[in-house]
DNA sequence: TAGTGTGAATGGATTCACAGCC
DNA sequence: GGCTGTGAATCCATTCACACTA
């Protein structure tokens, strides 16, 4: 891994890469170029080798990628080569979704426990998920502390999210996945992803009504 | 509006500039300047104002903008002024979860189908929301037609995605909202907007590991 | 021939600097 | 003084062109 920065798409594209290699790895494909990379996933080829190559040389002239060392240098770049503890705050209904979700799981992400700032909910087993019960919302630190928690999912209404944000970086996470409508105002050091799912259909209503 | 071609960045800043602003609406603010909004977003207030200008001048100098004139206009711009019928393929529990969520009717977005290739979960009522009932896939044709669809969610497994896109595609969906782990691929028209859970995770633990 | 890796050129988005208006 | 709108300058990601290797 080299020193510069990496450039923010690259990294978007990283996992992208991930996923189709993974895919191509189960149907049993050992090798692969760039050119049938980008063909699957809609992007040139040079991009995909400028990508690659801000990590080192990981291919073959000539020949392409080696699909399985591939996996696993990006997952090594991405630092998914090990097993995360992710908390979720928030059982309503998308949280709990997200609880039963098996692809956080295949990705090495480990759902370690759930809160509710309802108290009616706390205790409550959540369906679909292995011997998970709802927690109270002032056990976090305890939980960050005890299963070293970098990681947080927050599905609260928009209303609770600056709240429980504030309680989770201040319990030590470093990193949020946001799924409430709202920009979060933390600590600049904590990473923030933002998944707003009005967002992204104004982003389709967009594109389909400026045509006919 | 403008016949340029608007940068997509930009577009996607247009959901958080409404966002924000209904927001503000909420809590009285009747005028807001372009570095309010740009600190309440993390962006500079220049972007703002170089986005905006896209599509017009909306604001006034020396004053700001009018928070509930920019609402209309943007809304306007992104197609959000009228209801979208929507309709969602995939009754597992994402797919319920989303059809249960209320941010996307408050945005204008209706969901008048829910769709599942189980025969077993077909007439099965969803909870949390008025009167759907899941229904057949091969429903998905007539459905269209009938509503007037553009718009579709999937929320179906990986393996499923593809085919279920190429159903809705040809049934005359223009727009795709996809959460299946998986690049579409579909006629070019075709606009796709991607959510993939793990991926967003990913990025976090690339931006954390990074850290000390 | 098929394919990677990479400096150089291009293109497009962001930021700067400032004119113009309240 | 405060704030918008916008050409010009800058920055940064993408693409091109090609040296190099199997």
């Amino acid at each position: 891994m080299k020193p510069t920065s990496i450039p923010d798409p690259t990294v978007r594209r990283l996992s992208l890469y991930l996923r189709e290699l993974e895919t191509l790895w189960r149907s049993d494909h050992r090798t692969v170029s760039s050119r049938k990379l980008a063909q699957a996933l809609k992007l040139t080829a040079t991009q995909i080798r400028k990508d690659l190559a801000y990590f080192g040389q990981f291919g073959q002239r000539g020949i392409g990628y080696d699909v399985g060392e591939l996996i696993t240098k990006i997952r090594h770049i991405l630092g998914t080569d090990r097993t995360w503890n992710v908390l979720l705050v928030g059982a309503g209904n998308l949280g709990t979704a997200l609880s039963a979700y098996r692809g956080f799981a295949k990705k090495g992400f480990r759902l370690v426990a759930v809160f509710d700032a309802d108290p009616g909910k706390v205790g409550r087993p959540i369906a679909g998920t292995d011997d998970l019960t709802i927690r109270s919302i002032d056990d976090i630190p305890a939980m960050v502390r005890e299963h070293d928690i970098r990681l947080a999912i927050v599905a609260v209404p928009q209303e609770a999210a600056q709240t429980v944000a504030e309680v989770l970086v201040s319990a030590g996470v470093r990193g949020l996945l946001n799924f409430a409508p709202v920009s979060l105002d933390v600590d600049a050091a904590v990473a923030i992803s933002s998944v707003d799912l009005a967002v992204q259909l104004e982003q389709l209503s967009f594109q389909v009504g400026s045509q006919p």
